[in-house]
DNA sequence: TTATATATTAGATATAATCTAAACAGGTTT
DNA sequence: AAACCTGTTTAGATTATATCTAATATATAA
């Protein structure tokens, strides 16, 4: 998969955020990863190449996506949280096991009722399902629970 | 609203946990709360009472009432995890302003297409809904977004 | 090219959660 | 009741994660 750099440029300076080498090299590392990586996992594979990023910077760079929309974090119990582009619109499923999260296809959630709902208003909505993932599921899963 | 001393005990002895002052106390804070504390809120009001927790065994016996499945906890991005006494089943929703975690009333939610699930095996799903809170809220809400 | 607002940096600091090893307390057995 | 065993609690140290600081550098617009 190629990374169109012209895109991404684009898709910075249309949040109003400068095209920096560093926040550039944490928005395409975050495109073109399947996985969805910790900050400490951007900030070394980051800087395996070059240039150098310190930690703030790719704290500070994730942070900027975040607010812009470009990048989802995903909370975790316990361990660090994780980013992930956000290219399409999309479920997650986290293993139980491996801690790993991956991408289900999206499919609309139906709202909560009005009465349940209140005078709240709704921005968007997650979907987290948990489970065993491929790798770790055993051959015959031994109970299907949900 | 009344605590039933025996419901909690027998929970406890249930999942295998003995029933100490320390783990009572958690479990009986978390189920009369409608908000979801964090673990630093359970320890200031465990000990506003008696006996004095350790911080080390809220942590502790928070993690002893997930693994048995008595107590959720609700990850939050940056700030500090919160805890929810399963109940009954409900769905979750955030403030983005205020961080408050509420509950909203359980409804089913569709599983994921089976090609798009493959081989992975479902525990559990969990719906997270953004947005404003009652109190956040806007007088006439600028903008319905979802 | 120059001005200027924004971004980066190393290291210190803050915050959240876990670990450690010793002391303690239920529940059981003798 | 005493001894026993296992699970629990404890204070404080430690780790892990993330943010702050203030000096320096850079991207972009004029």
């Amino acid at each position: 998969m190629f990374l169109d750099t012209d895109a991404i440029k684009r898709s910075l300076a249309g949040s109003g955020l400068r095209s920096t080498p560093q926040r550039y090299a944490v928005m395409a590392f975050l495109m073109e990863q399947a996985e969805h990586p910790t900050a400490a996992e951007i900030f070394e594979a980051v800087n395996r190449v070059d240039p150098r990023s310190s930690r703030a910077t790719i704290y500070n760079n994730l942070r900027d996506l975040v607010q812009a929309g470009l990048v989802r974090e995903v909370a975790m119990e316990g361990r660090a949280a994780r980013f992930d582009a956000k290219g399409t619109r999309h479920h997650h499923f986290i293993c139980d096991r491996c801690g790993n999260v991956e991408d289900l296809e999206w499919y609309d959630v139906p709202r909560p009722a009005a009465a349940s709902l209140g005078k709240r208003v709704l921005r968007e909505c997650e979907l987290i399902f948990r489970g065993l993932c491929t790798k770790c599921a055993p051959r015959r899963a031994s109970r299907q629970v949900f």
